[in-house]
RNA sequence: GGUGAGGUGGGUGAGUGGCUUAAACCACCGGUUUGCUAAACCGACGUACUGUAACAGGUACCGCGGGUUCGAAUCCCGCCCUCACCGCCA
């Protein structure tokens, strides 16, 4: 949620940005401002009638304790009938803060200047393309899918049956290489300062509005109603979440973290092609990173945690590429977002497994998330995260691209997990 | 799930309608003193909005939301959470 303050300093820089994220109804910002305006009116009449209200309720009980009751009741009528002055001046008041706060939810952040007008995924631009070979199929090499019942790793049909649609059952040397895989994003991540952090599934409803996903992706959550509770749809949330309305010491900045969670999204979406097997499931793995930073040192540390992002992709070998994702394609909290996709050879198409993103204070406004500066003040941090990384998609590009006649190739850098090197 | 006790500033904790501008102590910060450190003493010490050129000043906030009252941390109603014991349970 921008902060209406920085809306009103820097309008035209505002505005140029949703023009670039295509943003349909640009009217909202003049309508925030004059609300703001209204705000600040309605405000100082009900503060200076509160004040007189306090000023006049102490001196009647100056009077009862000096014994004057009926100086007391005199004054007493006096101010009853600015009561109902003072209830409608409060309903107002809390009528514009609703109106406003309605209106902010309802902006996207600002587009850092770097990132591309556009209006979908056709206009994002390629950042580091793939300029080595791609990996090069027997003939008769099979997707994923078909891969799956071939080796016995993975079984949508299972999963169908015991849950519905997009929910994978993994088994044998499948399930063994998905917590491989986890225990080697960990390791990575932990080696690079990330603390890892193992938090709660469900949320509540609080910490789902502090990082957006509340009110506006509401369907994409699964939701428990009877206990008001939300199944996260990435580790982003509750660990983001940890630093809620907290007030940071400087020494504590910058922090990083790292978790491991399931994943779950009901994705109303498409089905088709391009969904079958795990290229979009309701509930997969994916390991986080989250960063907490000094706002002159947040894009520092996205460049850090692309590169970081990037080594991990080259351990595993698969041929990957970079997109700096346009305003349009850009999620709502975002300022800044480098898309990663993996080459997925069988399917011939380019897989998403991690969008690392600068966030700036578009989060920690909501969340209240501050620290104190070297003049004591209290000032938004900088929040980041990036997936390091999204298992589903990469376990279907390892399945496809390093497949060969006798089986599946391992990459050398996860065989000290799996303890085999083949999966046949 | 049952019963009981609680929720007050960074921490401990007082406060049953106005003498509270939330006491006191601890911690942190600044200062005095001092070879250094400690101690002692003095001062400052919440968040947000508003306001000012900057100070000052104003308003709200004592778990959350309503209500009673001229006035609520305090009284009333609803909810949430914590702790203890019991029950159930991996």
């Amino acid at each position: 949620m921008l902060q209406v303050a920085y809306i009103r300093e820097n309008k035209d820089a505002v505005l140029e940005g949703l023009k670039k994220r295509f943003f349909p109804n640009p009217e909202v910002i003049d309508e925030i401002i004059a609300l703001d305006d209204e705000r600040k009116s309605t405000q100082g009449a009900l503060d200076d009638l509160r004040a007189e209200s306090n000023r006049v309720s102490k001196e009647i009980g100056q009077l009862f304790r000096e014994g004057k009751r009926a100086e007391a009741d005199a004054l007493k009528d006096q101010i009853s009938g600015s009561k109902d002055e003072t209830k409608r001046l409060e309903d107002a008041f809390n009528a514009i803060e609703a109106k406003m706060e309605e209106l902010l939810l309802s902006v996207p952040n600002i587009p850092h200047s770097s990132v591309p007008a556009g209006k979908n995924e056709a206009d994002n631009e390629v950042f580091q393309a793939w300029d080595k070979p791609m990996p090069q199929l027997f003939d008769g090499a099979q997707p994923h899918w078909e891969l799956a019942s071939k080796y016995n790793i993975f079984d949508l049909e299972l999963g169908t049956k015991i849950t519905g649609a997009g929910f994978p059952l993994y088994r044998g040397k499948g399930a063994k290489l998905q917590r491989s895989l986890i225990q080697f994003f960990l390791d990575i991540n932990t080696d690079a300062g990330y603390e890892e952090i193992m938090p709660p599934l469900l949320v509540n409803a609080d910490t789902a509005r502090a990082t957006g996903q509340l009110p506006d992706k509401e369907g994409q959550m699964y939701h428990c109603e009877r206990d008001e509770l939300y199944l996260i749809p990435t580790a982003e949330v509750p660990v983001t979440n940890i630093y809620r309305d907290v007030i940071l010491d400087p020494s504590e900045l910058p922090i990083k973290l790292t978790g491991y969670t399931p994943c779950f999204r009901r994705e109303a979406g498409s089905y088709g092609a391009h969904v079958r097997g795990l290229n979009r499931v309701h509930q997969f793995d994916k390991v986080e990173i989250v960063r907490f930073e000094f706002p002159e040192n947040s894009y520092k540390a996205l460049e850090e945690m692309v590169a970081h992002v990037s080594g991990i992709l080259d351990k595993l070998e698969l041929p990957y590429r970079i997109l700096r994702l346009c305003g349009g394609d850009m999620g709502f909290t975002s300022a800044l977002t480098f898309d990663f996709e993996v080459w997925s050879a069988a399917q011939e198409r380019w897989l998403e497994v991690s969008s690392v993103s600068n966030f700036e204070t578009f989060q920690s406004h909501r969340m209240k998330l501050r620290y104190r500066d070297e003049n004591k003040k209290t000032q938004l941090a900088h929040t980041l995260n990036g997936s390091a990384l999204a298992l589903a998609r990469i376990v279907a590009a390892l399945l496809e691209n390093n497949q060969t006649p006798e089986g599946i190739k391992i990459p050398a850098a996860l065989q000290r997990y799996t303890g085999f090197d083949l999966i046949s």
